[in-house]
DNA sequence: ATGAACATTTGAAACGTTTACATCCGCAGA
DNA sequence: TCTGCGGATGTAAACGTTTCAAATGTTCAT
């Protein structure tokens, strides 16, 4: 009577065996329902609550799926995982998630501790994911993975992400529409980040296209929020840029406000445009133009795809799903360097 | 050969009995080194894992936390969960995560599938702390579990939070202190959110010393971003209101973004606070003026009096961690209405 | 040589499920 | 009456661990 009821306890109680028992929880239709009723009644009576640890010992499937995300901190990824989970969720499946810290070691640390978990799938975010120990190993043990927001380079791995490169190309170009032609990026570290790579690559193409030279880039470490310093020589330098593509609308809103720090105005002085589309973005002021992508979407999508490949589904593919650029004000006309802003440089 | 290898395949490897290999795996220090290096060399030639689960049917223990929380979407819970899990990996424990939606049927059905995995405690920010049935549930199944961001009335109850009644008392003064007098409040449904009510408290007490008697007041669907509407009559209405207390800084962004939709900008017109302390509200512009909470620190400190009460530490007490104003540039100093505001009234 | 004391190792019984297979029973058709 | 069938239930063997009690081997004082 002190700890927690059983199958057996039930089936005492009813007056009916343990097998019976089993069927009434997970086939009710092939069990009479005078039966059913006397086994829901003894479990009520008890309190019983199935033992999930004893189920997933037993079957094969454990209806569990692994997610790793980078960090929580970032909107782009917290909602994501919301996507995940509501669809994990009318599966009725369980979510294990684990973040990385943008951290390549604790990624296998952490994609290690879901296997000893048994999980029947993954949905990963990778600092990396192209020659990345964990991608290697998952695919050597044949667990079934999704990857998220990344994009490999090897056709064979299923991963649901926007084309970073485009995201980046397609905003770079909308300052280099209003006049821009002194352009910087500010990224994450490209160790931490193949996306932040691959935006850069999309940033240096529409450069490249319109026959501009200098290709300023910042990279800044992930969690970093002041941005004063780090942009302090692109902004007031000798040859100060007038727009910032920034890798993540995190650093958007950051180079906001180190803009703002400097003196500056945005749109007004310089133009500040983000990657990813995080919903505060569009209550800013200025509302930050942004390569939106679909973040929640691309959650849930994961999840269904992953649900194909542990059902057996072979040949996964990747899923490149479309961004569109938020009509924000961060983006300006270029003006030349304002009177006010040739006053503050150093 | 083809299943995973379990620990009798290790076993059989090493021509040592299962008992042993177990030993070597939870007990290094008690087998000797030699016999533990057979086992780990046999065990990275099969690539062994260990299979959590069995460990978990086997154990009273299952080294296994349940966290609920309304959402990932703000970043307060967001961070909270980072904290959580920044102490979980600390102390080697999974944590099992889910979401609620702000909906009280699904904080039932959420506990109750962490329960039927045997968490050995749970960490929950419940719409309502008081007069629960979760916390019935929780109490009467004995299972260790503390409160976050809740501030229950019953002292029985193991709870972390700030003051919320007192932080948003706070927050109100500081507009008081500006010369503002005509106040009002946006905060998230109180059927949704008991700390709304609370934050609500604190505010109509600040108002009543100030002797303020007119107290707006405005409920919102959480997850709204759009106040354009909903604050319409408050800020162009006949009484119109010159500062806005929110009860989350989420809300705060959005009340400021809407006043500017509305050509009201901040804090010239309106002044604007919000309560939580998310990192994004100290580089908006204005930067945000809230009444900050240490939330990652809450949710680690959580997750070890969790631990305490797990190891069977009794007399649960509750923890109010101090909170305090950020310096922002939201709230300003009353200037009457400015004719910039009375031009726009309609 | 004998047995006590100790260090290692092992056997086997759980933990709470699922499920293939067996059993039982009533009843229709012969 | 017997056969056979099908529906309802029961038996028992897994699943992969942990762990207690018991066995085995080793060392050492007697």
């Amino acid at each position: 009577m002190s700890s927690k009821p059983t199958m057996r306890d039930v089936a005492r109680k009813s007056g009916l065996s343990i097998a019976t028992v089993s069927r009434v929880i997970n086939f009710p239709g092939e069990v009479p329902a005078e039966t059913a009723e006397i086994v829901t009644a003894a479990m009520r009576y008890l309190n019983y609550r199935p033992n999930i640890n004893g189920r997933r010992l037993k079957m094969s499937q454990t209806r569990t799926v692994g997610v790793l995300v980078p960090t929580l901190a970032n909107p782009v990824f917290a909602t994501s995982v919301q996507g995940i989970e509501q669809e994990a969720n009318i599966e009725g499946l369980t979510v294990l998630l684990t973040s990385s810290n943008y951290d390549p070691e604790r990624e296998m640390g952490a994609v290690s501790a879901l296997l000893n978990n048994r999980v029947d799938g993954l949905i990963l975010t990778l600092a990396n994911a192209d020659n990345n120990p964990v991608v290697d190993l998952l695919l050597a043990e044949k667990i079934p993975f999704v990857l998220l927001f990344n994009q490999p380079e090897r056709a064979d791995i299923a991963a649901i992400s926007v084309d970073n490169a485009q995201s980046a190309f397609d905003i770079t170009n909308a300052m280099i529409a209003k006049g821009h032609r002194s352009l910087a990026m500010v990224a994450g570290q490209f160790e931490s980040s193949d996306r932040s790579r691959q935006r850069y690559d999309g940033f240096c193409r529409a450069l490249d296209q319109a026959g501009i030279e200098k290709k300023h880039l910042v990279q800044v470490r992930f969690g970093e929020t002041d941005l004063v310093e780090p942009l302090r020589d692109l902004l007031l330098g000798p040859d100060a840029v007038t727009g910032i593509v920034c890798s993540t609308d995190m650093l958007a809103i950051a180079a906001i406000s180190a803009c703002r720090a400097h003196g500056l105005s945005v749109p007004g002085d310089v133009s500040v445009g983000g990657i990813d589309g995080i919903s505060v973005g569009g209550l800013i002021t200025p509302k930050l133009c942004s390569a939106v992508q679909p973040t929640q979407e691309m959650g849930r999508q994961a999840l269904a795809f992953l649900r194909g490949l542990i059902k057996g589904q072979t040949n996964p593919q990747s899923l490149l799903l479309p961004h569109h650029l938020s009509d924000g004000d961060s983006i300006g006309l270029f003006r030349g360097n304002s009177p006010h802003r040739s006053s503050t440089r150093v």
